[in-house]
DNA sequence: TAGATTGTTAATCGATTAACAATC
DNA sequence: TAGATTGTTAATCGATTAACAATC
């Protein structure tokens, strides 16, 4: 890439792509900077400013067209490359995620599950299968692992994360609740902390209106 | 509030609280700005600015005690005024959030929740009851609920919201994956878009390196 | 061509960092 | 008192917004 692109403008991705899908969906072909800003809540400024970053989806004069648009930005965000993923932990919300999560349409696949429950192990989740977790590295031995997520119990949060790294392992989706510091600078965690949103509501809640 | 303290500052209070009740646990009394910036990966700088937008935690020459702190910041973020809190949705992620989530560590309380299907209502999961959609307005009225989580399926979403909204609720956490927009200011709503976290890691994962 | 809207540079605004006097 | 470390002001840096020439 030519130049650091700024964290706040990857995050702003997903949400853009989100809304284009819902355009897409309304069966919307074209629009401008600022429509999708009063919709989105930036300005027309902040929108074109984001997406030339990753070069010229628009067209002058006209605007942008959604699906271009959409598959461009899809594009930045590598999602059409698939990514292998595993999941630890078959818990409540392991197996919610299992069931639930639409892996595939953020570019990912899950190959399968671990798990160190007896009557876990050996069962399927929604199709995903459940390993022990004794057989967890040799697994990632065989296997080319983009991303792990990790939904097992805290106690068991760093010494599996150091595993993890151990192996080879370069993507880390930690819901353990535990911040989970790695010094290997090339190992992306992305720690997911409901408390953290729930905990900022409360304080909205009572020091009065919305965040923006 | 005296001025409006800027989202980025409300959004590392709970990482602050997080890190506290490590250092509490591991028996640490005190701690310095420089030191905990090392730990969190914050400067000094930046840790004494935010904890100052609510007053003078700390002491001169000695630096802050993790207890008191800690007592602050939960003050601020207002941890000890229960919020009720109710779960519309009892399927695999409401589920796993009833079971697992810490509502009373995030100074809320879970009264019940709601489904509307004949094999989840009546039930209850995790010492939580499951009632009948059918009776949720009259449950708001004869109620005091803070916070409802969204668990139920896209379909459902702005429906829901929209009745919430006209029944007084003021903040919704939202889980639905569906960007609620709603027009009331005073309504605070928070958007888990557990797919944003997958996708900004894909990205950081094949453009290299960490985002710090 | 005229109108619209982008891509991009410049201006502004806010957040982070640095510096240092206050004080425990 | 001397040393440490805060609280707070000033400087820097980066992100957002505004403006406008380029061009479809």
């Amino acid at each position: 890439m030519k130049y650091r692109i700024s964290a706040n403008v990857i995050k702003r991705l997903p949400r853009y792509i989100r809304q284009l899908d819902v355009l897409s969906a309304a069966g919307v072909e074209k629009i401008s900077s600022s429509e999708l800003g009063r919709q989105m809540g930036f300005t027309a400024s902040q929108i074109r400013q984001d997406l030339n970053c990753f070069g010229g989806f628009g067209q002058q004069g006209y605007g942008y067209n959604v699906k271009q648009l959409r598959e461009g930005i899809a594009g930045a965000l590598g999602m059409e490359k698939n990514l292998n993923a595993i999941i630890i932990g078959a818990g409540n919300f392991g197996h919610a995620l299992i069931t639930n999560f639409k892996f595939e349409e953020c570019g990912a696949h899950l190959l399968c599950a671990f798990d160190i429950s007896p009557d876990k192990v050996g069962i399927k989740v929604a199709g995903t299968e459940v390993r022990h977790v004794d057989t967890l590295v040799s697994f990632l031995e065989e296997n080319h692992v983009d991303v792990v997520v990790l939904t097992l119990p805290q106690s068991e949060a760093d010494s599996t994360a150091e595993l993890l790294v151990r192996c080879g392992v370069k993507g880390i989706w930690n819901f353990t609740g535990v911040d989970l510091d790695i010094a290997d600078e090339s190992v992306v965690v992305e720690n997911v902390h409901l408390s953290d949103s729930l905990l900022t509501m409360g304080y909205y809640l009572r020091n009065g209106e919305g965040k923006d």
